[in-house]
Order: C-alpha cells, then sequence, then structure tokens
DNA sequence: AAAATATTCAACCAAATAGTTGAAACATAT
DNA sequence: ATATGTTTCAACTATTTGGTTGAATATTTT
C-alpha cells in the first residue's frame, strides 16, 4: 500500500465534510455525500461503516481545526495591539478558505453540547490562560480599563465571527452582493481593531 | 364559533415553533411535533397540511418577531447611550424568553437565503436609516469617532447575540452552568455599554 | 501469470418518516 | 331530539433514506 489512506477514503471525508458543512447532521443525504465524491454510496459504509460515524470523525476534525487557531494566536506573548491584529488577519483568512465552517460548528454544537465538551475536554482544547493573565497584567500597570478577561475575550471572538455566523442577514439587510461582502470584511479589520483597543482604552506597554 | 383560531391549532402552532427551534427544518419529526402538543399526528396535516407549510408558518412569524424588536429600539429618537441600554435591555429579555431563537433564525436563514431575502423584503422589514443619521450627526458634532454605521450596527448586534448563539462554547470553555451563565449575561450589560461607547469615543450631545 | 487482495457499483432490503383515511366522539344549531 | 358540521385518533399507505449484498473489475503480491 502506497499510502495509508486512499485517495478515495480521502476523497469520501471531504465531500463529507463539505455536504455535513452545508447541510448539518441531520439535512445531510449519504446520496448527496456520494455524488459529491463522485463515487458509489455503498462506498460510504465500505469505508466508514455509517452516517453516525462519518459524521463524528468530520465533526472532530472540524472542531480540531477551528478553535486552535484562536488560542494560539491568543496564547503568544505579543502586545494587545499586535495580537488582535494577526487574530483577525488569521481568522478572516481560515474563514475565507472555510465560509461555512462557524456556522456549523455553532450549530452542531448547540445540537449536542454533551459531545463537544467530552470531546473538547479528552483533546484538552482550552482558551489559553495567558490571555487573562496579560489583560490582568495590563490593567495593574494602568494600560487598559479594568475589564472582565472573559467578557473581553468573547467579545472579540464574537466580533470576529459574526459576520460570517450571521452572513445572510447582512446581505439581505445592507444589500451586500459576494463582492460587497467580502469589502465589507476588509475594512472590517482595521474598524475592529480600532474598536476594541479604544473600548478597552488600551495603551501599549 | 367562539375564537378564529382553534386552541387545538394554536397548540401545533407553538410545539411546532419549539421543535422546529430547538431541532431545525431537517431534525424536526411531525411525531415529535405532535407529541408535543399532545395531539395525534393526523392532525397536524388536518390544520396545516404538511411539514413544508407548517415550518413556514412558525418561520415566518419567528422572523416578524426577531428583527423588529430591535429595530424600533434603533429608531428612536434617544442618545446613544440610552439606546444601547435599552436595546440591551429589550433584547436579553426576549432572548431570555426565547433562548433558542437567535440560533434558530440564523440557521434557517443560512440554510435558505432566497426565502429569507424575499419574506424580508414582502414584510418591509429593514434597520432604521434614523441609526444611520444619528451615527453621522454624531460624527459631524465631534462627539465621537468617525465610523462606519453598518460596521458599528453589525458589532453592537453581534456583541449582543452572540453568547447566545455560541452559548455551548461559552458554556464548555469557562466552565458555567446554567446560573453561571446566567450571571454572565447580567454582568455583560453594563460591560457591553461601556465597551461600546468607549469604543466610538462617544460623548453624550 | 496466477493468486490474493482491494475497490467498485447496480440492485436490493430495512427502517424511519411524511402523509392519508374513515369511523367515532363531540359540539352546535334548528 | 335530530341534523349538521367539527374535532379526534388508531391504523394504514407511500416515500424517503440509511444500509447491505454479491458479482465484476482493478490492483498488488508472489
Amino acid at each position: 500500500m502506497s499510502e495509508n489512506k486512499s485517495d478515495t477514503e480521502e476523497q469520501i471525508f471531504e465531500a463529507a465534510s463539505r455536504v455535513f458543512q452545508r447541510k448539518g447532521y441531520a439535512g445531510a443525504r449519504m446520496q448527496e455525500i456520494a455524488d459529491e465524491a463522485d463515487i458509489n454510496k455503498s462506498m460510504l459504509h465500505y469505508y466508514y461503516r455509517n452516517k453516525d460515524k462519518l459524521f463524528q470523525k468530520v465533526y472532530q476534525r472540524e472542531v480540531s481545526r477551528f478553535f486552535p487557531i484562536i488560542f494560539e494566536v491568543l496564547s503568544s506573548e505579543d502586545p494587545l495591539d499586535e495580537k488582535l491584529e494577526r487574530l483577525i488577519d488569521t481568522y478572516y483568512g481560515f474563514l475565507n478558505d472555510n465560509p461555512t465552517m462557524a456556522q456549523f460548528i455553532i450549530y452542531e454544537m448547540n445540537q449536542n453540547p454533551d459531545r463537544f465538551r467530552s470531546f473538547i475536554e479528552e483533546k484538552g482544547i482550552h482558551p489559553p490562560a495567558e490571555f487573562a493573565r496579560q489583560i490582568e497584567e495590563a490593567v495593574e500597570e494602568g494600560r487598559m480599563d479594568a475589564v472582565d478577561p472573559t467578557q473581553l475575550l468573547i467579545s472579540i471572538v464574537g466580533l470576529i465571527l459574526f459576520p460570517y455566523i450571521a452572513r445572510t442577514m447582512v446581505e439581505v439587510f445592507f444589500e451586500f452582493d459576494e463582492k460587497q461582502f467580502l469589502k465589507f470584511l476588509k475594512e472590517r479589520k482595521p474598524f475592529l481593531v480600532d474598536f476594541i483597543l479604544s473600548g478597552i482604552n488600551y495603551q501599549r506597554p
């Protein structure tokens, strides 16, 4: 065997990922995954046994990709303003390549919180303690307002993710086509950096 | 006939709303709706013909409730700081009574953008022009930073909604039980007012 | 080349789910 | 009280969808 996973197996996996992200677990059809992978339906079962097992694998891979990207940037020792820029760049780059991912993760996570919890615990995925420490330090040094780091972190992530999660809402209410939506995202980076840093009255060390 | 809509008809509608919000269109089962309404399954078809028609009615009612609540508050002539407080109070009150609604609307909206667009246009639902005018006015008068009103509006809505949309994520990563989550939301109001107003360096007229 | 192994798929089957029916119970009007 | 229309539901059918099978084809090993 030349590869660990056959071409077909990977083709199925990627097709399944796309279909599950588009339609969700309940809305996804095994036939649609087979069509998207350009193979016969029985191959799905040959490689992944059943819909549930196939979904679990896709779900776990996507969860494993989605959170560490944010958390890794957050854990660095860069000053907050640089960190924020890197965070936005990194995450918008990722979401641009995976536009349905945020919606997928959030939906399936809420659909089955226990599955999410146990997987996150098993894999040891968690927000870095460094971020809260960095905030507390800046507060002590009088370089920003006293804020709850948890409130701040959730706000930052929410500000970045929201346009992707609620994309249809943004496009419909502001009459954006795809091009205008991308322009909006591009403009959002400087807006967010400024808005967030002003929001906590941050000053560099 | 004493009422326009029979008790049963309304019971079905409310049950359907709960089930569709919990499970989404594809995940909802007609039997589950019948059980939740405590009636026989055939009554669903007697009153609403089929799953799709029942869903449309539920979807349209919820969309009609969800957006106008925000937009009405935004269209008032109150100064921005008071408006923001009212907005947060109003929306957290609403979401507290309807905790699955934000997730539902956003998911089904993304699932079928055309349906969302045409319904929104048909009903004439849109963000109030007054808000953008108010922002532009405050900018002109030098009472806040020059910001794009669209970026600001989406940020405000995102900051409010995000904890509800991503509730499981918040609870898992910060190890919140329900009580702690509610405490978090209570603390979020003053945090957001301060964060947002500082974010744009707002001063009252 | 022959044997062993992996891959492919059309045609099935089984289970889940949406939707229907007709008779019985109930309510209302005359 | 009788007739008329409304509401209810158990049992049923039709359709969709997940899952299986076995024979044919391709690939790899010896």
